[in-house]
DNA sequence: CAACTCCGGGAAATCGATTTACGCTGACTG
DNA sequence: CAGTCAGCGTAAATCGATTTCCCGGAGTTG
């Protein structure tokens, strides 16, 4: 029979081995797990038909029977930033140790869809989830988290709640430092921009830049460019901006998209860094260093993070159940050369100028 | 009964279901199912019950039971780029559409952990996988795929295969046609820099650059750095040969590392783009039109990719089987500041700079 | 009216593991 | 020497669906 199976070009199950071994598939399954009480002898009979057959347990199978599912889920807004792509690898790297499998999905910056990736893997009854939502803690997805009584942990976008625990950038710190850094350099006209529906994040960042900021230099100006949640609106709310007030000697980006946009402003206008206008963004990536000017960045510890919210996530799968805990990990500063003293006299460089390539294939 | 599990706080089965609606677990099936062959009167009884506990079909416990899984994984060499970053989020998108779930991995460029992902993939008995190999069809996993008889597409890093279609982009007449602008614009000395066991791709797109360059300017000189396969060996044998050879007037960079790496070795010279040597890589990336220079880049077609794999997979799935196909999907190549004349004269910009950050905290 | 289709629905087998509950064996004990 | 107990295995239940029969009744036909 077991033989017929194979030759059907079926895989092996836990029965083939079995009587292969001429044991039971209780047994068998025993013996995979690792408990004690098989005698060496049938538990090396075990092995070989396992060896010979090419075995391997079908997890399917497997985590329908077991109590907790060897699933872990993870949602992020989106997979092509360095800062996810990083989070994701990070994530899976982390669950695998533990001999989860991660299964990922992308809310693509939508809530409904976040909703949506949850429910899928509240059917898959994954054992927990890392949820970084889309805007912040108090989300549909969230809700919908609590009120099927998952085990999950916040990440990123998030300041704390009151039933999950969360891991996020000590952004506000961080903030503090590039205030510290840019006042240092002389700077007292400011402009902050940023995306504002993501509350906690934004806050904080925002805080923490202004208040180190009006301690450090009180009465230096601080221009704010708050868009609702996508980048298009930014980048004509940032011109709208830049035709209408004077021009800052910083601009300080709380996103990477943003920094990508001011940047693309500066060009239009032809504006060049430091000369013209100081430039720090929240959120590195590999390219920043390696352009003229680097960018200066804060570097959020992407490691660190993974590893807090997949260390307390895997807590309360196995039953941890204090109060939540609010992580904040500690960024790094890395001033580039997009940061110098601010320009005296007018500034340099042409007036506005086109950014389409020189010519398109 | 039903009851009693519901209060136990366990999510709703079929049974409960069935018993809910006062029929079997076999016609709630049948009903989920979208089978005709049950009356509307009871079929409505079914839904009202669904609706009321809010049941969902546990996927595991289905995907068990059927033949084929609705299941599909995806093995690709890493998260971290804008281009597998696009990728994932595509196949995944088109994963969803057909209602299949998305098991996505990264091998990080481990030939060892792609065979170690592709036999777990196995393991779940994914319907299909699409590989993105890390060195070219050749692989261990390839091959391991190929005996277990699983069905699969492979894509990125691929020529063409006997036994799988493959996608990827058209390399060749892209590289092709960055030689003829390049020559176009009177260079005549290049210098193209790549990771070498790739082999088909870097073949495609070194011989298409090679070809068209010798056939347009013949007797033009084209010195070629090729490194195994990490990045900092590229950098190094990119540094030798910059240190010992005269400098070319056009680098064409056939990977996006090699683009930063490249970029970050010119800063280092102080060599500025266009204006002592002029730049274009393979690979688009968002930053590389806000910087300065824009980047001049050959734009990979990931979701025409993407699409393409998927709708090769399904079919395979949906049990096609004819000759395997090798497809190519055109490039698109973005000319941008990166890419000007040749420089004449002695070079502009300093000796030597480091590229460490002004700062560090 | 008997025989024959349909038709709708349910009982039961199945997928491939885990886990529980129990039975057998042999050694030890009083 | 009967009784207990520990050690090992296995049969069977279980997880939550799908799918394959098969059955009973309604409708048709000769």
């Amino acid at each position: 029979m077991a033989a017929q199976r194979r030759a059907e070009n079926r895989r092996p199950s836990i029965h083939d081995v079995a009587s292969r071994a001429g044991l039971s598939a209780a047994t068998v399954s025993k013996v995979m797990q690792g408990v004690a009480s098989v005698r060496p002898e049938n538990a090396r009979r075990v092995f070989d038909a396992v060896q010979l057959l090419g075995y391997r347990a079908d997890p399917l199978a497997s985590d329908l029977r077991r109590a907790k599912r060897r699933i872990v889920g993870a949602i992020l807004p989106e997979f092509e930033s360095e800062f996810f792509g990083c989070l994701v690898t990070e994530l899976e790297r982390l669950a695998e140790e533990r001999g989860y499998a991660l299964i990922a999905a992308s809310s693509r910056e939508s809530e409904a869809r976040e909703r949506d990736m949850l429910a899928r893997m509240h059917d898959w009854r994954v054992a927990g989830v890392v949820l970084a939502p889309v805007r912040n803690e108090r989300g549909p997805a969230v809700e919908l988290m609590k009120s099927h009584g998952m085990t999950g942990v916040l990440i990123d976008r998030v300041a704390s709640d009151e039933v999950f625990d969360t891991v996020s950038a000590d952004s506000f710190s961080a903030s503090a430092e590039v205030a510290r850094v840019l006042v240092g350099a002389g700077h007292r006209h400011f402009l902050v921009i940023g995306l504002g529906e993501q509350a906690a994040t934004v806050q904080a960042r925002l805080e923490g830049f202004r208040r180190e900021a009006e301690r450090l230099a009180p009465g230096c100006r601080i221009d704010v460019v708050l868009s609702e949640s996508e980048v298009e609106p930014l980048r004509a709310a940032l011109r709208r901006h830049l035709d209408t007030h004077e021009r800052p000697t910083a601009v300080y980006s709380l996103f990477l998209k943003g920094t990508l946009v001011a940047l693309s402003e500066f060009r239009r206008r032809g504006w060049h860094c430091p000369d013209d206008v100081s430039l720090v963004g929240f959120d590195d990536a590999e390219w920043m260093q390696v352009t003229w000017p680097a960018v200066a960045a804060v570097v959020q510890p992407v490691r660190a993070m993974a590893e807090e919210a997949m260390a307390a996530l895997f807590n309360r799968i196995e039953g941890e159940d204090g109060a939540p805990v609010a992580r904040l990990e500690p960024c790094k500063v890395m001033m580039r050369e997009s940061v110098g003293p601010p320009s005296r006299g007018p500034h340099r460089g042409g007036g506005d100028r086109q950014d389409a390539p020189l010519a398109e294939h």
